[in-house]
DNA sequence: TAGATTGTTAATCGATTAACAATC
DNA sequence: TAGATTGTTAATCGATTAACAATC
């Protein structure tokens, strides 16, 4: 079975908070239509995509929105909740703790870690600070498997050695550094200023065509 | 002149991440292997890239860090100040607010605006937050061409009318939402549960690949 | 000079889009 | 039944990678 390319990957989410909208209005089917025009894609896109998660839609019916729902949550995993830890208890790393987006997906943020002692202690949007000493204990305790690192970017590497020693398999690092971790641990980058390039330049491009460089 | 292809387009802030790492060394050339050794990229994508900004290296040496610096900042448009306002002073806009990588970037919030009485007024890392009144009087009087969006996705929209009035030409939109704006302005979505999708599916496929399903 | 590295042209790979048969 | 919509197979498009000549 071959896997879901990155591209398709990346707009499932954009399908669910579409079909979600879509069910919060009453209606229980949807064809690929109807979810390109929200999304101003192709519908020959939705349904390749669709067939990668596995579900079938009934010709001239369209799909289901709750079997669709449910099976693109099941095929991301959201249809269980996964807890994580955080560290770095900053501005960006405060900002995930209190996103209200994470508990819509089932992501559940158990603890959160900082070197700074006047943080430890502290709570922050219902999660509790620990010092770094605490990570491996916690982590075990819960069975976490993911980590998201908002550390300042000199840190970022030894704060990866501490996670992949405590047992950690996903990383989402949002600081721009760039992290080292063992083949079996997963890494994904979530680097801001990548958007803002791509922002910019569109803006520039944009601007050329116009005439007002 | 065809533009840049955007998987290279989002590359250059990495490369200007480890370009600047090695300029800190006092390294003053590298060679494409260089860069993508610490990129884990191959050195023709490197070189590939490269070309889009217009640099030219020198076979043999390779290229100079300076130049290749300037070259990608000026590219992206990072190498004089813009000016933005940000939309939605709560969680995720503080963070926002407080974050080091923009003025690493010339990126310089000028102000920021939410609709809850009680935040207006008050000053979040150095910027003030007004109420929505405001915005378009400040918007033109700073020449701001940008904004970012941070507020909950069901005001998405109605901020996206205010600020496209205001004259916004480019928008960074933190909600969930699907946006609707003129075609004059650009619009980048940063939907956070995209990055967490791509997280959840590859740790997933990787447990799978090991067998502990 | 000889070797290393660039930049260009061609080949490959993968994702998107088109065409169309199957079917509720 | 006829029309609308799915899912599959083929064609196109664009990005990555390979090969190699140019050159400091």
């Amino acid at each position: 079975m071959t896997s879901i390319p990155l591209p398709s990957l990346r707009r499932l989410p954009r399908y669910l908070n579409v079909l979600e909208n879509f069910q919060s209005q009453g209606r229980d089917t949807v064809s690929a239509t109807d979810i390109a025009d929200e999304l101003d894609l192709k519908p020959i896109q939705i349904r390749k995509d669709m067939a990668f998660t596995g579900i079938v839609g009934k010709p001239k019916v369209g799909y289901n929105i709750f079997d669709l729902i449910s099976a693109i949550r099941k095929f991301i995993g959201w249809s269980k909740e996964t807890n994580a830890v955080l560290v770095g208890a900053g501005s960006l790393g405060t900002a995930l703790l209190g996103y209200e987006g994470f508990s819509r997906r089932n992501l559940k943020i158990v603890a959160a870690f900082d070197s700074n002692t006047e943080k430890q202690g502290r709570t922050v949007y219902q999660t509790r600070v620990y010092s770094m000493d605490m990570l491996e204990s916690i982590v075990r305790e819960h069975n976490v498997k993911m980590a998201i690192i908002t550390v300042p970017p000199p840190s970022a590497q030894t704060v990866t050695d501490a996670l992949v020693r405590a047992g950690i398999l996903g990383i989402w690092n949002f600081s721009p550094a760039e992290i080292q971790a063992p083949p079996e641990v997963v890494v994904k980058r979530e680097d801001l200023s990548e958007g803002l390039a791509v922002l910019f330049v569109h803006m520039q491009e944009k601007q050329l065509q116009t005439g007002e460089a």
